[in-house]
DNA sequence: TCTGGGGTCCTAGGACCC
DNA sequence: TCTGGGGTCCTAGGACCC
């Protein structure tokens, strides 16, 4: 029965085949076909379209793997371009803020927007026009889902997603058991692999049967995670829509190499390089980070070499976000960690214990600190200006053997300028 | 030959205290 | 011989997400 209500109602967005969507905006001859777009080192599969998917092309799956199939098929490869994902995410968010500003950005392809505002019978018609208005503002296709919570959402995205229309709504059905019943139990948000291990063993395999379990069992032989889980299929909110963004706690800069390393200098030289980044994001956002972690790993998947893997991580004395000292305190935590003889394929580092630098002033600051932060600064606003990495430090290295892998790139970029593209008039 | 990167939250267990 | 018990705080690691 339909009705003039206005109940809770929680919508999720989220563009198909983001990567890929991105990449066709700018290049009309790979609509319609199979298209894939690479993680960082051109490792794996991240992005597929429909097309690409059709043939079978797994997600996540090593790119090397897939290769036969892609070739066979004229599977167009793109390594990914971030800084145009991210950019196109900033302007389907922009729009999604028109429909109402109470939206949590889930990450780069996502957002939970609240539909309350919107009665019962008109909730389907707002979901089509949000989506008919993000592709033709942005060109980037959407599914939406509307439910009462979060979880439900996800699971009506997830049903929409499957749909012509791209557009589902669980608002105002009596009885959705039949619905969920269909929705396999791993494909539940907050249902991951050991999860669906778990309740497999229980007898447990679809949404319907987990909404059903009571509550004081599922506490009991799981955690209070998978009871909020529960609680949310069956329509009561544990999970709260997280509208103001919050600081983050920790800043993660890491990459495989191109080719394996096994050169102390140029492990040095990455590590520098990697903490150089993350101090400046962390600056960026006025932060601050009392504890460093630099990590260094062989490949797991060949031992032939013997599989090394570990990571130290230092305090810092004051909370700080100077390039120079975190540069140091990591090259620092190398020399504790590095061992020689071995093919390394990936390392790291982590600011952790982040907080606002606004109370960064002690005892000891001096008209030194005052000079360091005005370096930073200069150094920040020409990098800037002038592209990353234009001011770097020495010990960053010139020859960088180790840099990613990055064969298919795009070459375009909205957010530089030297990258935009460019239309030939003749 | 070739297997991503960046996050959050929860929990168990140890250290420590009274 | 008999070797408490309960509380807090911290951290590492696991699980999950995209």
């Amino acid at each position: 029965m339909s009705s003039n209500q206005y109940t809770k109602k929680i919508a999720l967005i989220d563009c198909n085949s983001f990567y890929v969507s991105c990449e066709r905006l700018f290049n009309p001859k790979i609509r319609k076909k199979p298209v894939v777009v690479l993680s960082n080192n051109d490792g794996c599969i991240i992005s597929r379209s429909n097309e690409a998917k059709a043939l079978g092309i797994k997600m996540g799956e090593p790119y090397f793997k897939e290769k036969d199939i892609i070739i066979k098929n004229n599977v167009q490869v793109f390594s990914s371009n971030y800084s145009l994902y991210g950019d196109i995410s900033r302007r389907v968010m922009r729009t999604l803020k028109r429909f109402n500003s109470d939206i949590e950005v889930y990450s780069i392809d996502e957002a939970f927007l609240d539909l309350s505002n919107f009665s019962d019978d008109e909730i389907e018609n707002v979901g089509n026009e949000i989506r008919s208005v993000v592709l033709k503002w942005t060109g980037i296709p959407t599914s939406i889902g509307i439910a009462k919570t979060k979880t439900l959402s996800k699971i009506a995205n997830h049903i929409a997603k499957k749909k012509q229309s791209g557009v589902v709504s669980l608002i105002g059905i009596e009885n959705i058991d039949p619905i969920l019943e269909k929705v396999e139990i791993n494909d539940v948000w907050g249902v991951g692999k050991q999860l669906t291990k778990f309740y497999h063993q229980n007898g447990i395999y679809n949404a319907k049967q987990l909404k059903n379990k009571p509550n004081t069992w599922i506490k009991k032989n799981s955690n209070v995670l998978s009871s909020r889980t529960a609680m949310e299929l069956r329509g009561v909110t544990c999970i709260n829509l997280e509208t103001k963004s919050s600081k983050r706690k920790s800043c993660v800069v890491s990459r495989s190499f191109g080719q394996r390393v096994e050169n102390f200098q140029e492990l040095r030289g990455a590590i520098a390089g990697y903490s150089l980044n993350a101090s400046e994001k962390i600056r960026s956002e006025s932060l601050v980070a009392k504890s460093i972690t630099i990590f260094i790993r062989t490949s797991p998947f060949q031992d032939l070499y013997g599989f090394y893997s570990n990571s130290k991580t230092i305090d810092f004395p004051i909370a700080t976000n100077n390039s120079i000292e975190i540069v140091k305190a990591a090259l620092n935590g190398l020399e504790c960690i590095f061992k020689n003889g071995y093919r390394y394929q990936k390392a790291g580092v982590m600011l952790s214990r982040l907080s606002e630098s606004t109370n960064n002033k002690n005892l000891f600051s001096s008209e030194r600190d005052k000079k360091i932060n005005s370096l930073m600064k200069c150094i920040d606003r020409t990098n800037y200006k002038y592209g990353r990495s234009t001011l770097s430090l020495a010990s960053v290295g010139i020859y960088k053997r180790w840099s990613s892998k990055r064969q298919h790139y795009s070459k375009i970029d909205t957010a530089d300028f030297y990258y935009l593209p460019t239309i030939k008039v003749i």
